[in-house]
DNA sequence: ACTCTAATTAGACAAAATGCTAATTAGAGA
DNA sequence: TCTCTAATTAGCATTTTGTCTAATTAGAGT
């Protein structure tokens, strides 16, 4: 899970799950979307599928990307543990 | 709030939060619990204080790091935004 | 087999991040 | 004032990241 953070440190990155929110999408979807070239997309979705947060399926000449939410999950859950929201009822009191 | 995922991408910076939770420190306090040098935490802090992660405090000749938990919270409830999750988790057992 | 489209890999290169030692700033106290 | 301690800044070497173009792989359709 540590790669993920890493793999959300970048902002292209970041609009790529955002597009995949509304469903899975195939590698020349993104080369269309974003004015980078297709290279280089194709680089930052290794990362992204490296670090687990995205699936992939082929699909005849095509790759369908998908997004993997359990370990969005698992992310965004252990930032809440960082303030103290660990989804477990909280103390009444601060413990020091 | 976007340097805040750059920022989140270094291990060290999230021991760094991780040691945070437990109450406010001093940056001789890290550069003590961590295997690096001082100047090396410094910097860590200071893209921590960049991305409004932490805010500083002088008390005398120290300066006092703490935790800057709304930001925190924006960058994990954009994380469930991006897999449908529109709040913050929901307690495992009733709050009494 | 040939060709077109989808996508990745290879290789090069610039820019950014990381971490060190040495030097510097700044406050506290004798 | 002098000195000690806390912390940051400066400068530098090394590594990692990001991006491109060119080349390559692989499946589909004719």
């Amino acid at each position: 899970m540590t790669n993920a953070f890493k793999a959300l440190s970048h902002p292209l990155r970041r609009e790529i799950l955002e597009l995949l929110k509304s469903g899975p999408k195939a590698s020349g979807d993104f080369a269309d979307a974003f004015d980078v070239s297709w290279p280089t997309v194709t680089s930052h979705l290794n990362v992204l599928r490296d670090a687990d947060l995205v699936s992939t399926q082929k699909q005849g000449t095509s790759v369908i990307y998908k997004l993997n939410t359990s370990v969005l999950e698992d992310v965004a859950l252990s930032l809440f543990g960082l303030i103290g929201k660990t989804g477990a009822p909280e103390p009444t009191e601060e413990t020091p």
